[in-house]
DNA sequence: TCTGGGGTCCTAGGACCC
DNA sequence: TCTGGGGTCCTAGGACCC
């Protein structure tokens, strides 16, 4: 049996997370919020049919949420980010080899074991993801990415579906490519579907039946290896170990908009902090530094947006250094008389942390630094975030705690929070 | 009143070079 | 009359993803 590609999509997968500690969730319509409770980003099948849109402001959505008693949560990142490692650990149980695309999707490779079908395999997967995490998946096989993805949607969608779709047969592929809209094609966004839509192309099929030449000269390379990919050719590699980062962010909303600089600088404070810990968790140093703030663009006071980026003439990872960097370049582009809405700062220039040896020797107070930063995480590691802070904030937590009204407990990440029975 | 956060890659155009 | 040709690097902005 030829090898095939499986995607493993997780179906709503915020609301499973939320679902599999609260039970009362299961058969009536949930939505979780971003943050700030700022717009829907996973709904259940019932929020979905009574046309809650994905990414739907929440006021927009509020009178059809109350009317219909859909139950919302905020966003509980923590609970997400362990729920998904389990997964993608149970999917290591049938492939020693998972490339995890997202939180909630990975690819692994399916060949013919012990004669068994690929259907058969993919729902014993979907069958023991379930059973271990009780997060329910859609499984879809093909011979190229793109295809497993087309084959997973697909599948969700159909009313009558096993949650699993084998797209490997020519014939299969045939209807469910002209049955399945260009748009919904993944990596064709709104802007070039309209622009194939135009062209005349309306369906998967008909994309993959488009001139090449056409498609890369109109779109771009990456249109045309979807192109590729949808005739089955392999144009994305299936990716073993994850891609080195290039960049890590940290930025918010504010709950309300501020226009002094010293709540601009407690929120950069806080985000370079949080920017640092992840890049020290990954493990990297970073060389440039960005820091950016914007007013709210949909309001209809005067708008102002601005960074600042630094080239590091050595690169770091100590949240000390970052976030002197992230001050200076607030105090460049910070404006009086504007309402703020948003800060970020991101780092860039990422390499391995490893090669920081150099600069530490000889370098008494580089060295001092970074074994104190070690302290600081294993201390907020195994006391909880924040349980050292670096530099003074004014709040404990910041000026802004983010509004998250309708969270639910970490139950499998705090001890303190784990469920009651 | 109320609109998230975190990423990647590609392209076009300008500056600059020989 | 008649203005080369080819290359690299950088950046901003666009498009897309979840």
């Amino acid at each position: 049996m030829a090898e095939a590609i499986a995607l493993i999509d997780c179906n709503d997968f915020y609301v499973s997370c939320e679902r599999v500690f609260a039970p009362r969730l299961l058969g009536r319509p949930v939505v979780v919020l971003s943050n700030n409770d700022g717009c829907v980003i996973s709904r259940s099948e019932e929020a979905k049919r009574l046309g809650i849109g994905m990414g739907a402001p929440y006021f927009k959505s509020r009178r059809v949420i109350e009317e219909h008693g859909v139950a919302v949560c905020s966003s509980n990142y923590e609970l997400y980010g362990d729920m998904s490692r389990r997964v993608m650990c149970a999917l290591r149980e049938f492939a020693p080899e998972v490339d995890v695309y997202s939180i909630d999707e990975a690819f692994i490779r399916l060949g013919g074991r012990g004669g068994r079908g690929l259907e058969e395999q993919g729902l014993e997967i979907r069958k023991k993801v379930r059973a271990w995490t009780g997060i329910p998946v859609s499984v879809g096989i093909a011979p190229t990415k793109t295809l497993a993805k087309l084959a997973a949607r697909h599948t969700r969608t159909e009313t009558k579906s096993s949650g699993v779709l084998d797209l490997t047969g020519a014939d299969v592929q045939e209807a469910v490519l002209g049955a399945t809209e260009v748009r919904e094609v993944w990596g064709v966004g709104p802007s070039h579907a309209s622009l194939l839509n135009e062209a005349g192309i309306s369906t998967a099929r008909e994309l993959r039946d488009a001139d090449v030449r056409w498609v890369r000269r109109r779109l771009s390379v990456v249109a045309a290896r979807i192109v590729e990919e949808l005739r089955g050719v392999q144009c994305l590699p299936f990716e073993e170990c994850p891609r080195a980062r290039r960049s890590v962010t940290c930025s918010r909303s504010f709950g309300e908009l501020t226009g002094s600089l010293e709540d601009l600088r407690d929120a950069v404070a806080l985000y370079a902090e949080r920017a640092a810990e992840r890049l020290r968790r990954a493990g990297c140093a970073a060389s440039v530094v960005t820091v950016f703030v914007l007013t709210d663009r949909h309001a209809a006071a005067p708008q102002y947006g601005n960074s600042a980026t630094y080239e590091l003439a050595s690169p770091t990872d100590t949240t000390g250094e970052l976030a002197w960097w992230a001050q200076r370049g607030l105090t460049q582009i910070y404006r009086r008389g504007y309402l703020y809405k948003k800060a970020g700062v991101i780092l860039g220039g990422l390499r391995p942390a490893g090669a920081l040896s150099m600069r530490t020797h000889g370098d008494e107070q580089f060295e001092r630094a970074r074994r104190a930063m070690r302290a600081v995480d294993a201390l907020n590691r195994r006391h909880g975030r924040d349980t050292v802070r670096c530099g003074l904030p004014r709040a404990p937590d910041g000026r802004w705690p983010t509004k998250l009204l309708l969270r639910s407990p970490r139950y499998t990440t705090r001890l303190d929070e784990v469920l009651r029975v």
